[in-house]
Order: structure tokens, then C-alpha cells, then sequence
DNA sequence: AGATAATATGACTGCATGGTCACATGACCG
DNA sequence: CGGTCATGTGACCATGCAGTCATATTATCT
């Protein structure tokens, strides 16, 4: 999407430029996002942007195309762990989830907010990454099902939409959980004190997925 | 917040004024909501609007005014039942909820943006607004333990953050699975077969937070 | 050195916004 | 009728934006 006059850059000004341009796009919307902002703070004109994106949406859809690559670096430095039965899955895909998001916070941050925030243009692509997630956690609730660990009369829709209602909060309730701000992640590591909590979390989240909340009484 | 001019306006005059003012903050989120439009769709000077409200941040603080009374009204209209369990609760609010959503789309709207949008001001009350979720859950589940309703050693922090991830956004969990908008719920009344099925996915998410997906296996 | 192509620049256009203000209109009262 | 007060009005200001373009600078090659 960009030119190639945006990857002939020297590499240091180009990726100034892009962690200028994931700020302006992690603390504001679409809408509210700058580009004489991004230019006055990365220090290049502006003319010179426009030399190397057509337009705002170019540089917008470019960093979603940065974040897939960076989600997708994450989980081939990974292997997919085989033959996990559903609520292992869900624990693992928690965890992976929370490590992108205190890897790339601003990243994550400007992913979030192309997901769940309004934009002034509609987009296939984006359209279909929005679904994605629904459809990937309906294909798991039906294996779930087949192979035994859900129950075979639940409510398929509407675990889903559970599912998906607490996947799309838990970075913010870490967040919130772990006192961090994306500052503080970006500056430095998590300490193993605080990776035990997040993973307390996620055991009593699949604990409540898997139980619910209600005594046996 | 309204000064009394705005008051002493005829009725029809200061109504259509709101439900101009009500949809341009349905339809964007605080900092794209203009002032000028609101005018121009209202037919009423920009002039007279800075007669009617201090500025912008007034109005749209006067519009959550409304959307608290509007609930409250909605509240006092149905006597709150005394000594439901915990899930027969949350059941209730559910319904509650979407009850008011139902009857006031557009305000939901405005409601909700303020609560989990974003602005570019601070303000106590809202703040306090939003924490009130959070706390009423807490306060639910500690009872539904005390009650004997809820295991006891349920994980309350995680527990709270799923309801309220489920409750803020069931609204639009409703509307996509009764295929509904806010313009056709602004139109006409939901059919006994809508509510019916509202009524089914209530069932169905109670029975999910009660008992989880888990089978017993 | 000279010529050609690539890149950088910032003043500029056109537009929209929130908010102001000097003035116009209308209502009520003696 | 005249005077006073409440209300209405829209041109106007300062600001900020996305995007353009003629011009200046720098690289590259002969």
C-alpha cells in the first residue's frame, strides 16, 4: 500500500515515522487521528507523506497489514500446540492474545480500535477480520461439542457471543488487573510475579467458562 | 444545565431540538458531533443554540441527564422485586436493559457511547457512572456467594469483569440476533415472537453463567 | 561537470468546526 | 404609542484538517 518510495526511506527515519504514526492512531480514532500531526511529530513535510501513502486510509489499512504481520511473527515463533481439547484452547488462545497486546501495546491498541471503533469508509477486509473471530470461536464450540467437553444442549449462539464479549475486554481488565498502562509495557518486561497473576486470570476465566459461577447446590 | 430560555421554549420546538441533538450523538461519537449540524437538521440559528446551552459539552451532558431520568422513569415504572436470587437478578436486569434499549435506541446509544467512548474531557459524574456496574456486580455476586447461589470459592474480580463484558454488550448482541435496527425499533414495538426469543437467549445466558458449557464429564 | 531522475518541502486551497457578537425581531406593559 | 426585556440571527473569527503543487534539494549516472 505505501510507495516505494516509503521503503527506499533510510530505516531509522522510516520506522521513526511509523512509531510516530501507531501513537496517532493508537490515542485517537480514525476520524480524530492527524496526519499533519504524524508529519509535524515524525518531522518530515507534508508534501513528503503524500509521496509516500495515496491518503490517510493507505497509511491506516498499512499499520493493520503491520499488526497482522507482527500477530502472525508471534504465533510462528510459537508452535501451535496439536489435538488441545476446547478449554486448553481457550486458555492458550488467552494467553497468546495477552502476549501480543504487552508486546505491541500501541500496536494492539490501533488493531482494537480498527475492530470495534467506527470508521468513515467501509472495508471488505476489515469486514471480514471483524467475523473472523466469531466464526473461529463458533467452529470451536462445535468441536467442543463433538468431542465431548461442551455440553451437547448449550446455546451455541450465545456462547459465542460470550466468548467473544470477554475476549474483546481481557486486555483492558489485565490492564486494569496488573496496573499497567502501555507505557509502562512498552518500557519494560513483565515480571514473572506478574505473569503468574495474568495466568490466575485466565484458570479462573476457563473455571467460570467451564462451570459457570453457580453452586452445585 | 439548560438555561431557561431553553425551558421556556414551546414544546415542539425544544422536542424536535432533542431528538435532533439525541441522534447526532447517536450517530458520532462526541468529538465528531457538531454543534453546526445539530442546528442546521434542527432549523434553529447557531446564535440561539449558545443561548440555549454554555456550549457543546453542556448539551451533551443535559442528553445523559435525560438518558438517567428516561431509565429511572423506566425503574419506577416496574416495582424492583425483593429477594430474587442471584440469577433470577440478572436475569431481570437483563430484561431491564433491554427493555430500555428497546424503548429509547437512540439514547442507548448516546448512553452507552459516553460510558465506553471516549472524550476529550474528564468528568466526575460520568466517572462514577461507570464504575457503577462494576460495583452493583461485585456487590451481587458477594451476596449470590453469602446466599449460597454462587460457589464460594469463585474467583469475584474475574466473575465481575465477565458480567459486565456480557452486559455492555448485549445490547448489540440483541439487535444483531433479532435482526433489528434502531430505526425499525424506533418505528414499531418489538412483536410477542421477538420478545420470546429475547427471552429464550436471557434463558440461555443465565443458564451459561449458572453452569458454564462444561459437560460434567 | 552536466544532465536526468528521485525526493523533499511548506505555502496554499477548500472545507468544517466551536464559539462570538452586533444587531434584528418579537412580546409584554404602562 | 414607546420602552424594556427576552429571544432569534447569521456573518464572522480563529483553528484545524486532508490533500495539492510549484519549486528546491539531493542522488545517480554519463
Amino acid at each position: 500500500m505505501p510507495t516505494d518510495t516509503f521503503f527506499n526511506l533510510p530505516d531509522d527515519k522510516r520506522e521513526r515515522f511509523l512509531t510516530v504514526a501507531i501513537d496517532e492512531f493508537a490515542d485517537n480514532d480514525y476520524r480524530n487521528a492527524s496526519v499533519s500531526r504524524i508529519c509535524r511529530e515524525a518531522g518530515i513535510a507534508k508534501g513528503s507523506f503524500y509521496q509516500y501513502f495515496a491518503d490517510k486510509k493507505a497509511l491506516f489499512m498499512y499499520l493493520l497489514d503491520v499488526a497482522v504481520a507482527e500477530k502472525r511473527a508471534l504465533l510462528a515463533q510459537i508452535e501451535v500446540p496439536e489435538g488441545m481439547r476446547l478449554f486448553a484452547k481457550l486458555r492458550w488462545l488467552f494467553e497468546m492474545q495477552a502476549q501480543f497486546d504487552f508486546a505491541h501495546p500501541r500496536l494492539a491498541e490501533v488493531g482494537s480500535r480498527a475492530l470495534y471503533g467506527e470508521l468513515p469508509f467501509r472495508d471488505d477486509v476489515l469486514e471480514t477480520l471483524r467475523e473472523q473471530a466469531t466464526v473461529a470461536y463458533r467452529q470451536m464450540v462445535l468441536e467442543g461439542i463433538a468431542e465431548g467437553s461442551v455440553r451437547e444442549d448449550v446455546a451455541v449462539d450465545t456462547a459465542v457471543f460470550m466468548l467473544v464479549s470477554i475476549f474483546n475486554e481481557l486486555g483492558n481488565h489485565l490492564q486494569k488487573r496488573l496496573n499497567l498502562t502501555p507505557q509502562t509495557m512498552m518500557t519494560r518486561q513483565l515480571t514473572p510475579e506478574e505473569w503468574a497473576e495474568a495466568g490466575q486470570i485466565f484458570d479462573d476465566l476457563i473455571q467460570l467458562l467451564q462451570n459457570g459461577l453457580g453452586s452445585a447446590e
